[in-house]
DNA sequence: TGAATTTAGTTCGATATCGCACTATATGAT
DNA sequence: ATCATATAGTGCGATATCGAACTAAATTCA
């Protein structure tokens, strides 16, 4: 491997980019998303469907790296708008277990139905096999980065 | 190209990937910042060394990708720590041009300096190749979305 | 040239995000 | 069992972000 001098300016470039996209992409989501509604709220409830619900409000924040007062915010306003629900937790009782609903996954679905033509769009000008060999790498780096945070 | 059906879900993934992986990331570097700064301040910055400075305000939000009133407060932050000034603009009296200081690019060096341990922890998990094998389609992703927003 | 329209930047008000401190419950030590 | 400590979630205050409306200057057009 070359020295940091050479290295450390091209993984900085990485995050840059990473920066720069998640910056644009998000702009772009939000403004398909319902009005009142934020890529957070999104955040929650693809997270809730991709690695199941029934979690509490502290994981979720672990797993999102959100502070968890942000999170009790955003929680509210899922609820608020139904989407999610709450549960006691039966392990503890300072705790408690949040579930998505019915009208939730109807939501995210609906979101990501939203975006579609927009991705479509962006694979007339991008290659899709350059897209899917990429996510190993990124799987790799977040994968990464999340152990780092416990540790 | 497969169906939409079948590319559609990893695009997703992938602007999945990078909106965790900037939100770990961003969680690390603010820490390694002076008190009292945030991302924002640093991407400023960074903008203007590797844009060039002597831009307006304007030209900055569009290309940061962020509303001009977000934009006008971060500056002033920049402003009052002495990181960057302005100039009037002499093509327009309504603008100004944004430079930075010398003061402004030691901070964006240390940020980045302070960054580099983390990076080089981070090729000790993920091939060096692998990263900088990923940046032109990052650049390519930027690139087209960054064409989009005008568009 | 003068009036209408557009544009750069700011002010203002609303909401999101976040750190700190607090309450209630759980865990650990003796 | 009791007490000390740690942990889950919330309330509150401070600041960041952002949209709408505003001001001043530029541009367009008759």
């Amino acid at each position: 491997m070359p020295k940091p001098e050479q290295t450390i300016p091209t993984v900085f470039r990485f995050f840059n980019e990473v920066g720069i996209i998640h910056q644009l992409s998000s702009r772009l989501f939000e403004a398909r998303l319902p009005d009142g509604f934020l890529i957070s709220h999104f955040t929650v409830l693809n997270h809730l469907t991709r690695m199941g619900d029934r979690r509490t409000p502290l994981e979720i924040a672990n797993a999102l790296q959100v502070p968890k007062t942000s999170l009790t915010h955003t929680l509210s306003g899922l609820k608020k708008a139904g989407l999610i629900t709450f549960e006691p937790n039966p392990k503890d009782a300072r705790s408690k277990c949040v579930l998505i609903t019915e009208a939730g996954t109807h939501f995210r679905q609906d979101a990501i139905a939203a975006l579609g033509p927009d991705l479509v769009a962006l694979l007339e000008h991008v290659a899709f096999d350059n897209i899917q060999a990429a996510l190993p790498l990124l799987e790799q780096v977040r994968s990464y980065l999340d152990k780092q945070r416990d540790g």
